[in-house]
DNA sequence: ACAGATGGTAAGTAATGACTTACCGTAAGT
DNA sequence: ACTTACGGTAAGTCATTACTTACCATCTGT
């Protein structure tokens, strides 16, 4: 049950906009950096809560440090919102019925 | 773009434990307490931060309010995952054979 | 060996947020 | 009308955490 780290990792809306710059493809911390409202060792410290959440990997490219989307991490969230996701929508079919079949009974 | 407010409504592991409680079905607050280690306030709460997020929606039953999970916030967070994974995928492929081919030119 | 570029780490700060107790409103039963 | 059960809100506190600047390590090219 590792999604919760992924869940605790994805809320912070600068660590997403890191991460979100990885869909296309991997880039280094200074790629990553620029444009981003925050300085380039905040940037560092949100890859390592990535890559602690198993979320991104990283590979050293000469002088510089690339990062890349994990699928480990991302997968797992995806399988614990799949399995929610069928008993929710039961769940609320359920309880469409008795919020509209009980008129019957009411105080007048 | 709500699906931030889920994600951040959903890091914390309390708050998660009650979502997941209404897994099952509508419960209402005193028993949706009960047996968590923080106070009925807390959960009223985190219920209200649920209940923004579009994760829950609620129904007053007689001097209790029932609460029961809401499809919409969860379904908007399903899309953006599904979406996401398909691009990470695809990445992801094209990094394995980045890091596979490249042996040729090394320094020895 | 030295210079420049790149990026991880340390320490301190300020803001966010999860929790508690205390209080108030409302519905139901006698 | 009074009492009890249930639950939302207010105010205050404490821990977490996102960020900054300063510093250090490593790799590349000359």
């Amino acid at each position: 049950m590792a999604y919760g780290k992924a869940l605790q990792c994805l809320s912070d809306p600068t660590r997403r906009r890191v991460f979100e710059r990885l869909r296309g493809g991997a880039k280094s911390v200074g790629v990553l950096a620029t444009g981003l409202p925050v300085s380039r060792p905040a940037v560092s410290q949100h890859l390592k809560t990535l890559k602690d959440a198993g979320l991104v990997k990283d590979r050293t490219e000469g002088t510089r440090r690339v990062y890349y989307i994990d699928p480990e991490g991302l997968g797992e969230l995806r399988r614990w919102l799949d399995e929610f996701w069928d008993d929710a929508l039961e769940a609320f079919k359920s309880e469409v019925e008795k919020s509209e079949l009980p008129q019957s009974r009411k105080k007048t």
